[in-house]
DNA sequence: GAGTGGTCTAGACCACGGT
DNA sequence: CCGTGGTCTAGACCACTCG
């Protein structure tokens, strides 16, 4: 009778102290703030730090959490809302949207560019290189596929490395008729170099964004772009706005 | 001189091991076939277990592999592309796109659904549970939540809790008439009850889809969708059809 | 019951950021 | 230099699936 059934379905120890973590952030702690060490918060909780550390990678994945090695674990603010355009918008913008060329080149294109940009996979293409920064962060890099075909102008550049090359080619392409975009996004780990321009380690969790451009005469071009998915929140329209907060955002019915 | 440079910037072993393992899934393995299990996958790379289980678990993520408890670990297919809709699409569809109505219940949104909706937080809500299926495999729980004021004929609705009362109630959302659509996403963690819906352990990565309805009165309903990160390539448009590669999909200019 | 992945422990050392 | 988070180890036990 005075057996209350405790943990029946006995919860992770993780998940448990996420959710205890979770309303303590809510309610003591300020955006910004350095909670204490994991070898401190382990022993309050009587967890091995391997165990604490999973919960604080859960609350770091829903951008609750931001952690940096040599400094500590703080406070995330809110995602940002950032706008990546609904269907049909235009060509990449140059300087709006916080989006800053950095670099361009020539080469020959991945296997799965090709495809994307339904080339030989031998022909020569050239790769934008951009990075977004909103609000003083870095939110996303960007590498822009355009095939040497498809824009006249483009053998004619002929600007040293560096942004003004990279700027040169987007004029370029900026010439092209643009009847429309394609998009998807997905899932997918920071690569080294991206993970650099992001300010991330290798392997943080990204959202790869996707964009087909295209014109009458088929697919012009070809963006990848990755954003930090742990600060990141993609708008489509004008949802950007509006706070959401991580963790109420969905509930039971 | 014979000291050849190894390891100046020393990989961390996991990240190695991920790529070793990913090249080895792309050259050795087919979909859907089940790998060495864990601990002899840790022998034969000579790691510790908890070491080559952070190399699948990016793998997973990066949705190369599945993992199922008491089965073992199996090459996944590539992503399936879903379609989500561009902005102003219209309502919800009922049978289209594999969306299935479970259930429907009323009660108190939560802060931010509230705030979504623009609604005072105490007033009541409609709540609409749906799963999408594609292919047989579940993508998506989504909750769709109505406010009562917003449709009239919503609290005539007498049918038995279950997926009768869903279909009726989306059935009277679809009178009013759609200005527009707002879309946002963003990473989170599936909790316990998406999570069984979604054939998936707790936490597990999803894709995170707000969707805001709007008629000329302001928001009409706010749809929460949590899509499988790790199975599921959310499309915009027209993209769908095109197969990714998720490893080759960026490349270093 | 045998075999799988999931959780957890108690240590150790390393890489990085600030002082 | 110290303190932080990041990596890694070698175990143990649990929960699940399936024959």
């Amino acid at each position: 009778m005075g057996t209350t059934q405790l943990e029946s379905v006995p919860e992770p120890k993780y998940w448990h102290l996420k959710t205890v973590l979770s309303e303590a952030l809510d309610q003591d702690f300020a955006v910004g703030e350095i909670l204490p060490n994991e070898r401190e918060l382990a022993a309050r909780f009587g967890v091995a730090r391997a165990t604490l550390r999973q919960a604080l990678e859960q609350l770091e994945l829903e951008g609750r959490l931001q952690r940096r090695r040599g400094v500590g674990t703080t406070v995330a603010p809110p995602r940002l809302g950032v706008a990546v355009g609904g269907t049909g918008r235009g060509w990449p913008s140059e300087a709006g949207e916080g989006w800053q060329p950095v670099d361009a080149a020539e080469g020959l294109p991945t296997p799965a560019v090709a495809r994307l940009l339904g080339v030989d996979p031998q022909s020569r293409i050239h790769t934008v290189r951009r990075t977004r920064v909103t609000q003083g962060q870095p939110v996303a890099a960007e590498l822009l596929h355009v095939p040497g075909g498809s824009v006249p102008g483009l053998s004619a550049i002929d600007a040293p490395a560096g942004p003004a090359r990279a700027r040169a080619v987007l004029r370029e392409l900026r010439r092209l008729e643009l009847d429309g975009q394609d998009r998807s996004v997905e899932l997918g780990s920071a690569r080294a170099d991206d993970a650099k321009e992001l300010d991330r380690l290798p392997g943080a969790p990204v959202l790869v964004v996707t964009t087909r451009y295209l014109t009458a005469d088929g697919t012009a071009a070809v963006s990848v772009a990755t954003y930090r998915a742990d600060t990141c929140r993609l708008t489509f329209g004008d949802l950007g706005d509006v706070q959401i907060h991580p963790d109420d955002t969905r509930q039971a019915s």
